[in-house]
RNA sequence: GCGCCUGUAGCUCAACUGGAUAGAGCAUCUGCCUUCUAAGCAGAGGGUUGCGCGUUCGAGUCGCGCCAGGCGCACCA
């Protein structure tokens, strides 16, 4: 674990205020500008008053605290009020060595402290292809379940499967009619049911029929669910658990679960339905759990759904959906807590939706109407790493334009291929360092020679990867993390076209190798956790 | 009508808890391969952060009111 230079400033501020009995709130934060050093403080700001200018207390403090960061922060500035300080880059210089001796393993941040994490996501009806709004669930939600893990939590992906009620009804009639019309018979796809051309392709499938509503509604689903697995696969998306909604009804937790809330007095009857009272947790209105014509509704299957989570042990549950889902959150919350469990820790995140252009034309997209892209027509058109990317490196409340037609033709400029080739030229460095001879293992490289300005920017950057990390775990954007990486690739490749790595001068060799050895360490880590794969050449 | 998300450069988007002169990429224009990979680099232009009030030392960020787009408001999932 690195030295938490922040935590020290904050300390030594919180000094000063408790000698002068002051009280107020004030942040240490990252600068974005070179000039204003590596850390600011507001704390002047906060206290300043018509007769107490904000520099005047600024030097009062700098004055004070200077002694107790000694060794640590080797400049005090005070402008505009703002209270900067200078990292000694010394302590940067260790980090890096930190890094090159012990690897990834240095950088590991234990914020979870292992607490039992369940991320549930994708989660998509077995009635069709995954499309394209999946795709940007899945590619983000496995990032957050590797960057999740990185940080400590004991994490579990789980992918629930909606495979009751009457949208599977609607299928496998829907797939009935594909069949008997491939026997050349009339017969027409219930209006609401799935028009999509791949029911086509499965019905072909059907060798020998049992000609009941069963048969077709199983086959339909356990080949769509295969397909399903399969996109996965392929994107490289892996779940832990998958679980289904008819296990909950066989097993008789749905039954179990509403005799709980009956007890609890937390259900009647009204107009030949029972309501759960969700509206005495916040939902707008009580909702039905089980309808007039005696079936469940899917917020039944729901709440034993999340009843099975708790019972696991698992202290924090995130659900991460689509905005189309954006009106059930009250009353799955409102189920959440009535089981006693503490809202606060139930995640909601919602996806917002990807938008497909081919060029002008933009796609609308209905699973229904079976018009639309799916994520393996992606995948197979731009590749799965320069999908996932694109998903992922915009925070999720973004409405994404994606235009298929510009990510095909630019491929080559995608920013995907930019951080591998990145990546790509940090190793290579590496290699040709060790055919030249350069063994980093051996020596102690003098970084001190590591003067310039790229090289100091590199090795701040590396000093920054903690950080971020933080920072994605406290606001689950992932996407900081992108940003990060190329931040550091468009400073690298200006470097690497400015200076040569694998000179005449042996030292200064050694120096520059270690430190790019570092950020293939931090490279390799990060793209590792945001599900990118890391290319031998390019 | 109500709820959620969004509105920032020509286009696609960043800006961590309210901080200093709002940043990238693409596109456009000008240069750079005899060298560790040019999927690269250097440079240029491009802004009333949708509009209006308010809160305060300070607002892209918070509050209120408009305008525009997306999604949702089921005894579907």
């Amino acid at each position: 674990m690195k030295i938490d230079v922040k935590e020290k400033i904050k300390s030594s501020i919180e000094e000063f205020l408790k000698e002068y009995k002051k009280n107020v709130q004030f942040d240490i934060l990252p600068t974005e500008k070179e000039e204003f050093g590596d850390f600011y403080s507001n704390i002047a700001l906060r206290l300043s008053d018509k007769d107490n200018p904000p520099n005047l207390i600024a030097e009062k403090i700098k004055e004070k605290i200077s002694p107790l960061l000694s060794g640590i922060i080797k400049k005090i500035e005070i402008k505009n009020g703002f209270i900067n300080f200078f990292i000694d880059e010394n302590i940067y210089k260790e980090h890096l060595l930190k890094i090159l001796k012990n690897g990834k393993g240095y950088l590991e941040e234990n914020i979870g402290n292992g607490k039992k994490v369940l991320i549930e996501f994708v989660s998509a009806n077995p009635t069709g292809p995954l499309t394209i709004a999946h795709g940007r669930q899945a590619a983000y939600g496995e990032a957050l379940s590797r960057i999740l893990k990185f940080a400590g939590y004991n994490v579990t992906k789980e992918y629930y499967i909606n495979d009751a009620g009457r949208q599977m009804e609607l299928l496998g009639e829907s797939l009935k009619a594909r069949y008997y019309q491939l026997k050349g018979m009339n017969y027409d796809i219930p209006e609401d049911g799935y028009h999509g051309e791949y029911l086509i392709d499965i019905a072909k499938e059907i060798k020998e029929i049992r000609d009941d509503k069963k048969f077709f509604i199983e086959f339909a689903k356990s080949k769509i669910l295969e397909g399903i697995k399969n996109d996965l696969e392929k994107f490289g998306v892996y779940f832990d658990n998958w679980v289904s909604e008819s296990w909950f009804i066989e097993k008789g937790n749905v039954e179990n679960i509403l005799n709980f809330l009956k007890e609890k007095n937390l259900l009647y009857e009204k107009d030949g339905s029972l309501w759960f009272k969700s509206s005495l947790f916040g939902d707008d209105k009580d909702r039905v759990v089980v309808k007039k014509d005696g079936f469940y509704t899917y917020l039944a299957t729901d709440i034993a759904y999340h009843k099975y989570k708790i019972e696991r042990g698992y202290e924090i549950l995130i659900n991460i959906v689509g905005p189309d889902h954006h009106g059930y959150i009250p009353r799955l919350k409102s189920a959440v807590s009535s089981l006693g469990f503490n809202i606060e820790n139930f995640i909601v995140l919602i996806v917002q939706l990807t938008t497909i252009y081919r060029g002008k034309e933009k796609i609308s997209m209905s699973t229904r109407k079976g018009q639309f892209i799916t994520l393996r027509q992606l995948i197979d058109e731009i590749g799965a790493d320069a999908s996932k990317f694109f998903f992922i490196f915009r925070k999720i409340d973004s409405h994404l334009d994606f235009d298929i037609e510009i990510a095909k033709k630019q491929s080559s400029e995608n920013p995907v291929y930019y951080l591998q080739y990145a990546y790509v030229r940090m190793k290579h460095l590496i290699e040709y360092g060790k055919e030249k001879g350069y063994d980093l293992e051996k020596i102690k490289p003098s970084l001190d020679l590591l003067e310039k300005n790229e090289e100091l920017d590199l090795i701040k950057k590396l000093w920054r990867f903690n950080d971020v990390i933080k920072s994605v775990v406290n606001t689950y954007g992932v996407h900081l993390l992108c940003e990060y990486l190329l931040d550091i690739s468009k400073i690298f490749h200006s470097y690497y076209q400015k200076y040569r790595i694998v000179g005449e001068k042996q030292e200064l060799t050694y120096a520059r190798l270690a430190l790019i050895k570092s950020l293939l360490t931090v490279f390799e880590l990060s793209l590792f956790l945001l599900n990118i794969s890391l290319p031998e050449r390019m």
